[in-house]
DNA sequence: TGCGGGATTTACT
DNA sequence: GTAAATCCCGCAG
């Protein structure tokens, strides 16, 4: 039985949301079982049914299925031909969920180098970024994140989240790209984009 | 430091 | 057939 550095977020928490789980998740840690640890600093909220952008948009396919899933499950997707991206499904079955944008590397750095190379700043900033240095793959699609055998949990430290989170649009999509459902903690190093923005 | 374009495969139209 | 919740490298300034 894995021991995790933080306390397990319960699935009371993911089964509300996505908009209201988001800016909760920052400051939080995304642990994995063999000691890799990150500080979530960027997270994004995608909204089913009211949200162009997002997979389950147009209602469920066999891709989308964990998003319409429990709560608290982690919903991994292929990209780009080549990237994995990691969410935290929300709600109660209306496909929702959190993007993990971008992670602060707290613990077990050595081994996400190895994956990610020694540019410390880039080892987990960007979905498909720390999805790498986590080694997270569509194996991962559907796995609990409150309990079971799986690898990955969210877990609180005892870090609140920012008071001042900063809500803005969202990055990389073209569609509903107005909607401020992007939040970071500000000032942070590791969160992405450009380093000039707030 | 900041931009522009290629990589590469999946899922849906 | 084509667009995709992205990243990385090369080149210009």
């Amino acid at each position: 039985m894995a021991r995790w550095l933080g306390k397990v977020l319960p699935r009371a928490f993911y089964a509300r949301d996505s908009r209201i789980v988001a800016p909760l998740l920052l400051n939080k840690l995304l642990e994995s079982a063999d000691g890799r640890v990150g500080r979530i600093v960027e997270v994004e909220a995608y909204c089913g049914a009211l949200d162009e952008a997002a997979h389950t948009f147009r209602g469920k396919t066999a891709r989308n299925a964990t998003m319409f899933g429990p709560a608290g499950h982690m919903y991994v997707y292929f990209t780009y031909g080549m990237h994995w991206c990691c969410n935290a499904v929300c709600g109660k079955g209306e496909g929702w969920a959190v993007l993990i944008r971008a992670l602060e590397p707290v613990a077990g750095l050595d081994a996400m180098r190895a994956l990610r190379g020694t540019n410390d700043r880039d080892l987990c900033r960007g979905p498909a970024r720390l999805t790498q240095a986590f080694g997270i793959t569509g194996d991962e699609d559907g796995v609990d994140l409150v309990r079971g055998p799986s690898r990955f949990r969210i877990t609180d430290d005892g870090r609140a989240p920012p008071a001042d989170a900063r809500a803005s649009a969202r990055i990389g999509i073209s569609k509903a790209k107005d909607f401020p459902w992007r939040w970071s903690v500000p000032g942070n190093r590791f969160v992405s984009g450009s380093s000039k923005q707030a």
